[in-house]
DNA sequence: CGCGAAGTTGATTACTATCAATCTGAGTGG
DNA sequence: CCACTCAGATTGATAGTAATCAACTTCGCG
């Protein structure tokens, strides 16, 4: 078994210094923004450490930002009624948080750091403002949003229909994908998050996600050790 | 058992003759579009009737247009691996569909109507010129992709982690508030969908959603009849 | 070195899928 | 107007998969 990959370095060196311009070029848009739409965002820019554990936002609060991830992991999670956690999503590196709070008026689930990270906060009011005369920023919006609800109905396929050991084979593919998409060596990473937390986004039961990752390894369709994963087959969406 | 509500006679009163604005004032949004902006936008409009079971755009073709239901009743679906049909999402009046295809550059699912229906297709690029210049269709547009983001995150909850029961009462309950967000009496509706459309949804079997109606309605939770239902029960989300 | 959190494995139960038969109701044509 | 037909829906019996409960292992850390 190959040592993992230093992961982390290669993808803080892939975000520089300007995270707004990086989430919105480098990973939504192929536009940039013009440099004194970026002067002005910068200063409503607020950029802000959260350790593993702690919240970016929390369910219920009520909306006032965009959280763009400049560095770490994020899981999107809330509890049932069963008081069970329930992953909706998750979120790395030039990813965008916070998109449903615009209808909303709140955000709708906590954003909890799996790994110590880094994340800018904008008002949205200040991003739509400057959109207003900005329409190289009003495509990034719309591309960004829309990035969000391709994503979100890739993940409702994944978890419709699938027995666990495809949902879970499904999962890591989709994972790899995102990485690859950051332009980051994607077939083999260590995972940020737990078992209980890839159960929870799956449905399942983190004691079946085990076995799953065991059968796969069995199969010789992964290598995996504990949170380090190879996958050996590339396997097709 | 009472007779089923006039639901579609209701509906259809519901949407008045500018389907655009209406979707945007009526049900996403609190701003009204000004004159010269609808006039623009009329100009661009496409008005198209989809028959029950014919497609208003299919999984792969090209992005160009947004779709605003101005009458009916759509699945999103596509077909996995094993050939069956995975449901992502329902959509009804006042609903804008294709809206993934703004990032992806292609449409990611089937829009099927399973009434017959009416849409309004939109160029994406005519919108977007025209809101470069009109804040409040910018604005709309930002709240019409914030609102199928939050939409989606609300699906992947209820996918996840529920027994088929109250999976089905969840999905019943969520259809019924989506009703009442219309000014529809909600608590007695008639299903759009057949069973079959609704296990593709909820990642179940057909018999499976079948035993679960049967269920709820032996523990007089729901009053139905083939696609007439009652929900006897108010239950919070 | 021992503690605790995360992960694995085993045995059993519970739920859902599957396969098959039957029922219901809307539409059709004689 | 009624029998026929067929798709949609329901019900039953059984098999398969995942949940649950419980024991144990691994690894990081003070």
């Amino acid at each position: 078994m190959e040592m993992p990959i230093k992961l982390k370095k290669v993808m803080s060196n892939y975000v520089h210094a300007n995270c707004i311009d990086c989430a919105m070029r480098d990973h939504c848009f192929t536009q940039r923004l013009d440099n004194a739409t970026l002067l002005k965002l910068e200063a409503s820019i607020t950029r802000r450490r959260v350790p593993r554990g702690e919240i970016a936002y929390s369910s219920g609060d009520s909306f006032g930002a965009l959280f763009f991830i400049h560095e770490g992991f994020f899981k999107e999670s809330d509890l049932n009624d069963q008081g069970e956690e329930c992953v909706v999503g998750f979120h790395m590196v030039g990813d965008v948080m916070g998109l449903e709070g615009i209808a909303d008026g709140a955000y709708s689930s906590d954003a909890v750091a799996v790994q110590d990270s880094v994340v800018c906060e904008i008002p949205f009011q200040a991003l739509q403002a400057l959109s207003f005369s900005d329409p190289a920023l009003q495509q990034a919006m719309y591309r960004i949003l829309s990035r969000e609800v391709s994503q979100n109905k890739k993940s409702m396929m994944l978890l419709g229909s699938l027995p666990a050991e495809e949902r879970l084979l499904a999962f890591l593919h989709s994972l790899s994908q995102q990485y690859a998409a950051r332009g980051v060596p994607a077939s083999a990473f260590e995972l940020p998050m737990s078992r209980q937390e890839i159960a929870g986004f799956l449905g399942l039961q983190m004691e079946t996600v085990s076995r799953a990752f065991t059968k796969l390894h069995a199969d010789g369709i992964i290598n995996v050790r504990r949170r380090y994963v190879e996958i050996e087959t590339t396997i097709a969406a």
